[in-house]
DNA sequence: ACCCAAATGAACAGGATACTGATATGTGAT
DNA sequence: ATCACATATCAGTATCCTGTTCATTTGGGT
């Protein structure tokens, strides 16, 4: 989810702003200064963007911004009233990342969100979903395609992978046959029982110890397949 | 050194905005429409930030953008007439990342410029301080295009140094044939499935020493591509 | 303990994918 | 114009993956 802080002392425009972004679906967190804003973005590190306004009260858009600087990268839009062209350009070298000037249309408000989004998560220091998922002692990094037991790459094949991914994406949950065939080829399983559990059979040669008696590819009976940490 | 390409049809402002590029000590490269823009853009990878006007004859901005976005994620700043707000945000959501509208003034324009420079360069894993990429004992130097392995320079031609580079950038990360292609040739691809294999095979006789076992450039079944370091 | 359904194990043939070598086309330099 | 080099295309081969079949084992309900 998309996190969003709003900065204003004017609680009219936070709530003005909140009320657009909610209804486009991000989440967001209020705050009506500098140092209040600051505090947040220490505590909450999902905060993805933060709209901020220039002058308030306590600490200003600019001073807060410079703090923020010293231990974050999220992207910065700040407020302006119309005419203060020399705080434009000077919070645009600071850092920020855009700004809008009040008053402004909903629209453009919603667009410029979506654009700083939109590059901080694109350019990928820091991205929106996790790369790699561990159960147990099993890993997968899905950009790099590799799996590892105890530290050791297996080799899988694509299907093998695929299936793997889809079980440990939530550990425990069973997944019926069926279910698994639906999810992975993207086609209806018909007359197609066989085929998971062929596959489910090499992938346990491959990641387990004793596929016999596998610690992590488990079967409940007559339900389907699941992914378990061996410890619980 | 930042490279920016400004792309419009009127020569007059094409030439003030390089007047002012160039006083900031900005290298700069003018193209007068959307498709010779693509073209430069194609070409030549070390243009950093686009300055673009919306409204051009042969191939407009919007559409422009769209293609280029194809295969980079080269910052673009549009130039728009004063009252364009509808292109505006359809620019923003399409993967713009600023826009000013004309008239200007020259001080708001290098601030940014220098705003969107920033980004790209602090936010990217395409930083412009960190020029040389390693990866074992392979080392690409991006200003000098030029690349070692094992201390010795072998020389690549033009295709195959970008293919390293894209690979060399994210480690580990496996691209597909057709990813590659598009980011590379800047194309869709279509029944090329196999250039890009044969590329492949081009670079792993240069740069493997035995390209039948390779211990960089490795395959991964019915995925795509990648590199990796022989000891991680 | 019995039976049936579900799960496992092994082997195989067809299919898909990647690699290789040869050839054709394009491009820039001399 | 010619040459050298880069690039694209094609066909053949090797390799690996996949889904099927069939026999066997395991688990649970009665």
């Amino acid at each position: 989810m998309n996190r969003i802080l709003i900065c204003d002392d004017e609680k009219d425009i936070v709530r003005a702003i909140d009320i657009y972004l909610k209804a486009e679906g991000y989440d967001t967190v209020k705050a009506y200064n500098g140092s209040e804003a600051l505090k947040l973005l220490k505590d909450d590190k999902d905060i993805r963007l933060v709209i901020m306004d220039i002058m308030m009260p306590e600490m200003d858009g600019i001073e807060a911004l410079s703090e923020l600087r010293k231990f974050s990268n999220v992207p910065v839009i700040f407020l302006t009233a119309k005419s203060e062209d020399a705080d434009k350009i000077l919070g645009l070298n600071l850092g920020a990342d855009d700004y809008i000037t009040k008053p402004f249309l909903p629209a453009e408000l919603t667009a410029r969100v979506r654009s700083a989004l939109r590059r901080y998560t694109m350019l990928g220091s820091i991205s929106t979903e996790k790369t790699v998922i561990s159960v147990g002692s099993i890993s997968l990094d899905d950009p790099a395609k590799e799996v590892r037991v105890d530290g050791d790459i297996v080799n899988l094949t694509k299907t093998e992978y695929e299936i793997l991914k889809l079980l440990m994406q939530e550990p425990g949950k069973v997944f019926a046959p069926g279910e698994i065939y639906t999810k992975v080829w993207g086609d209806d399983p018909y007359g197609t029982e066989n085929t998971v559990a062929v596959h489910i059979r090499r992938l346990r040669e491959k990641i387990e110890i004793d596929p016999a008696k596998p610690r992590y590819l488990k079967v409940v009976w007559g339900r389907g397949y699941k992914i378990e940490g061996g410890s619980r």
